[in-house]
RNA sequence: GGACAGAUGGUCGAGCGGUUUAAGGCGCCGGUCUUGAAAACCGGAGAGGGGGAAACUCCUCCGCGAGUUCGAAUCUCGCUCUGUCCGCCA
């Protein structure tokens, strides 16, 4: 499953080391992400390897010293028969020197394949969501003088979400926007990515929407999250976001760090097939197989990564802002973290069928874990090193339609549009 | 999908079994010269990893993966990608 194993074989040594200085704060990270102690593990298949890779390396250095001497002796007309019974002999061992490097090679990239990214540590420590902590409240939800309805109520009524069609289409978590909703879901992609390359300087980027595994290991879907995304009969995946289109354009590259930050922005059709979500938000567009979202990635020098991450947040924030949206910035605890993540703010906003907040965005720093993956690397004249990675949603469409759909409904069952989505709506003050 | 051609360092490009530790040009960095610059001349410069306190030393990498050989950028096989032409197609 893994791609190209060997691919990445020595880019995550360098953790390696890490582990091996500092074993015990190592195993506290990964307990705090609700993952085994394994450091002890790493170190000893590290140094079996390494050790191989002695002994590996001497006999190559002898082969290659024979190999020149015959060179040598065949070119002054001696004789070199001796010589290549020895080199006959020697090279006998290193075929399964290899092997055995190969063995412990592979053993040791899939378990680091495997393990979670390590928190920062102003990362609050829980088991779960639970844990997480709010920062920020902005906005006031708004309130009703009647009962609000569901989005997929409102929706249906209106004659512009049809959950029924889709199911004859597609099946259980697709949706099918009609006219005036149709025409919002396009109004506010470009709301977003104007916001976002105008007043935040990303730049606008369209992205394949299917992607190789490499890509998929690179941003950490692979190798243990295969089951959360959809493959093609040809080998290839369909993004669960564009993070992954987007934030695999550095892969394998040496960025000249005056280049740094890299800002990009990207709308995409995104793809999860909602394995173990069974009986979850059924209703409506909140979790779907298919959903349409801006996201927002930053490349940049590792000592920016926080920085970067208020950056962008503040950014994602700003969509809501606009819109009129009430919402709340909310610290995600190390057991609530994406695999990729050591630091991740979720923007939930207000529902108020639900009268609760729901996630619509979620901003992480993936610090260098991406980029080990990818090889993804910066230079100057005075340093060098593995960049650091940041994606964000900004936002995730479907919800920003649930919110829109709930937060400005009218007794009436009708919708208004909030002001700065007008000119995107041709002018369209309400829906119905 | 079919046919042919190709893939070499930042880039262009030589090499087609053994001084290649990858020629040479361009670009880049440093120096000499100059009031400064250009030109000219001299020098430097890839990535990853092992050992070592360090000086240093060794290994791997010429698209990727196997193979032949004492020795592979060079020969063989498979794959990927790029180009050109044909077919199909939004």
């Amino acid at each position: 499953m893994l791609p190209q194993t060997l691919f990445f074989i020595f880019r995550v040594m360098q953790d390696v080391k890490r582990i091996r200085e500092n074993p015990e704060s190592f195993d506290k990270a990964m307990e705090s992400r609700n993952f085994r102690p394994v450091a002890a593990e790493i170190i000893d298949l590290d140094a079996k390897r390494r050790e191989v890779i002695a002994r590996l390396q001497q006999t190559q250095s002898r082969r290659n010293e024979i190999a020149s001497a015959i060179g040598a002796a065949k070119k002054n007309g001696e004789d070199a028969a001796a010589l290549e019974r020895e080199a006959v002999e020697i090279k006998q061992a290193i075929p399964q020197l290899e092997k055995e490097e190969a063995a412990f090679a592979e053993k040791l990239n899939e378990l680091l394949a495997s393990i979670p990214n390590i928190p920062l540590a102003n990362v609050p420590v829980g088991r779960d969501e639970t844990a997480n902590v709010c920062v920020r409240k902005v906005g006031e939800p708004p309130k009703f003088d009647f009962q609000p309805k569901p989005h997929y109520e409102i929706g249906e009524a209106l004659g512009m979400i049809d959950f029924a069609d889709a199911v004859k289409i597609s099946g259980s978590r697709f949706t099918i926007l009609r006219s005036q909703v149709a025409k919002l879901e396009r109004a506010l992609k470009d709301f977003m990515l104007d916001v976002h390359t105008k007043e935040f300087g990303y730049e606008e980027i369209g992205v394949p929407f299917l992607v190789n595994s490499e890509c998929m290991f690179g941003t950490g879907q692979l190798p243990k999250f295969a089951a959360d995304s959809f493959q093609t009969t040809d080998g290839r995946w369909l993004i669960p976001t564009a993070e992954v289109s987007l934030t695999n354009m550095v892969r394998d590259m040496i960025i000249p760090a005056a280049k740094l930050p890299i800002r990009m922005a990207a709308y995409s059709a995104c793809f999860r097939s909602e394995a173990g979500a069974a009986g979850r938000d059924n209703r409506g567009m909140i979790r779907n197989h298919q959903f349409s979202k801006v996201e927002l990635v930053s490349v940049v020098h590792p000592k920016k990564g926080e920085e970067e991450l208020e950056r962008m947040t503040k950014a994602a924030e700003t969509i809501l802002k606009k819109l009129g949206l009430a919402y709340r910035v909310m610290l995600l605890s190390t057991g609530d973290m994406g695999f990729s993540a050591e630091k991740t703010y979720d923007l939930e906003v207000w529902i108020p069928s639900e009268n609760t907040y729901r996630e619509i965005s979620s901003c992480s720093l993936c610090g260098q874990f991406q980029a080990r993956r990818m090889a993804a690397r910066y230079k100057d004249e005075s340093e060098k090193g593995f960049v650091s990675t940041l994606n964000g949603s900004g936002l995730a469409i479907g919800r920003t339609i649930v919110a829109i759909l709930e937060n400005y409904q009218l007794a009436n069952g009708k919708v208004t549009i909030p002001e700065v989505l007008i000119p995107y709506m041709n002018g369209v003050k309400e829906l119905g």
